[in-house]
RNA sequence: GGCGCAUUCGUCUAGUGGCCUAGGACACCGCCCUCUCACGGCGGCGGCACGGGUUCGAAUCCCGUAUGCGCCUCCA
């Protein structure tokens, strides 16, 4: 049989970094073994569905790049399904009335147990499970009810979900098989944390995917970052891209215990990605970006300003404060200029009639001059660096001047020169 | 409280009875490279929660304790 598999969010909100961990361990399972990845929105508790979710989700997934397989689909859609499956269950005895509601009975003796693809065996004595609620007196149905019947008619081979849903389990498996269907295979992975131990909450930081993108990660690195929340090929690998992630991921080697969300270790991970891209590719993201994020600048520009930045920057959004030299005038602080008076006039003596204004020509004029007034380079190019860029750190100096044009380069040191 | 799940360097992770003097990564520290930053290279620091078993031999198996987390809703 096919696998086929599928995730469930709920319409409350943003895609949560562990709805997409979810997601995509889901997605790396179908992939992985050629089968389909479903999406369903699980709406069957109304009162807290908001309304722009199930667009937001979608937007998440697919900037993610988690394509999902034929159109997604409401648990809401089956409310008649599942009433009229309550309703035989009551007929049949497996079913009570309370209240108006129509609850499951239970097995009372013997063991619920599964074989969990990342747990192993887990077993629930019967005489601790409660007759849940099947069908809510006004005749919607519940989580428990409505969920595992989803699966049922949509052939879900495996649930992949978070461990909380460990309890809800033998429950589950009850129920599909009181109606005479097949059980799934279950695969619980587990929660992500915060690195104090305590659920992700606001206070950790970031918990939607679309704040990752708006802070302008890649969603490469999103997605390998995901992936290794309880999972990892072997001991050594870290980098993934999508395809390798594909061909290695094995639900059998999700770990069982908590995942901390390690906001470090993605940082550095990031930048590992923006590198890896072609200085083509790299240049385009930004210029997207930029554009998404209220920013005119010239494309033309930021894609000749892109590979002087490529290298030392983490994430998209740190090109404004690294790079907006070029686009910007600047205002360097005097103190940060101090004692570099003779070299920006030298400076400016050397760069004003250079020709060609290239980088390379550009550095050995500078280094010229800075051992003619006997300055280490460091002494002699950070001055420059300072009233040009107006920073102390900036990209290649040279490059920079050489982009910047000898114009705007000659009237910031003179600007400079005369602030001292 | 009941039931369930988990516990390897500061952090993530490899490890399924001998290959472990416990490997890798992030972070941190030092050195090198160097026009700043970043990258890169080299080295260092540092761990099997605790207590009992089983075994010739245990990070690995069993029991107990501790700690953490989850669920116990006519929430999902």
């Amino acid at each position: 049989m096919p696998v086929r598999v599928r995730i469930a969010p709920s319409p409350t909100g943003f895609l949560h970094i562990g709805t997409a961990r979810t997601a995509l361990f889901n997605w790396l399972y179908a992939r992985h073994e050629g089968g389909e990845f479903r999406l369903r929105i699980e709406n069957t508790d109304t009162s807290r569905e908001v309304a722009e979710a199930v667009d937001q989700i979608q937007e998440s997934l697919r900037w993610l790049g988690l394509d999902w397989d034929g159109p997604h689909t409401f648990q809401l859609d089956r409310m008649d399904d599942c009433r009229r499956l309550a309703e035989q269950l009551l007929a049949e005895g497996k079913a009570y009335e309370d209240d108006g509601a129509i609850r499951f009975r239970m097995p009372d003796e013997g063991v619920t147990a599964w074989e969990d693809v990342v747990r192993g065996r887990i077993e629930y004595p019967n005489d601790k499970l409660h007759d849940i609620v099947l069908a809510r007196s006004d005749g919607r149905p519940t989580y428990n009810f409505a969920s595992p019947m989803e699966d049922v008619w949509d052939g879900i081979t495996h649930v992949i979900r978070g461990d909380d849903h460990i309890p809800n389990t033998p429950a589950q498996i009850n129920i599909v098989r009181a109606v005479g269907a097949e059980v799934p295979v279950y695969a619980h992975v587990p929660m992500i944390f915060g690195m104090d131990g305590k659920k992700l909450s606001k206070r950790h930081g970031a918990q939607a995917v679309e704040e990752f993108r708006d802070a302008g990660y890649l969603p490469e690195t999103m997605l390998n970052f995901l992936a290794l929340l309880g999972w990892a090929p072997d001991g050594e690998t870290t980098i993934m891209g999508r395809d390798e992630l594909v061909s290695r991921f094995d639900l059998t080697r999700v770990s069982s215990s908590p995942s901390p969300f390690d906001y470090q270790k993605r940082a550095w991970m990031k930048g590992g990605y923006i590198r890896e891209l072609t200085s083509e590719e790299f240049a385009h993201r930004l210029v997207l970006w930029l554009g998404e994020h209220g920013y005119d600048w010239d494309a033309e520009l930021v894609s000749r300003a892109a590979p002087l930045v490529q290298e030392k920057i983490a994430r998209l959004a740190e090109f404004p404060g690294f790079a907006g030299f070029f686009f910007h005038e600047v205002e360097p602080d005097a103190a940060d200029l101090d004692g570099g008076g003779p070299m920006l006039a030298a400076a400016d003596d050397a760069l004003a009639g250079l020709q060609p204004f290239e980088a390379a020509e550009i550095e050995t004029a500078l280094r010229a001059t800075a051992d003619r007034l006997e300055l280490k380079p460091r002494q002699a190019f950070q001055p420059i660096r300072v009233a040009v860029t107006g920073s102390k750190i900036s990209p290649g100096l040279f490059e920079s001047i050489e982009l910047l044009g000898r114009e705007k380069t000659l009237s910031r040191l003179r600007a400079a020169v005369d602030a001292m």
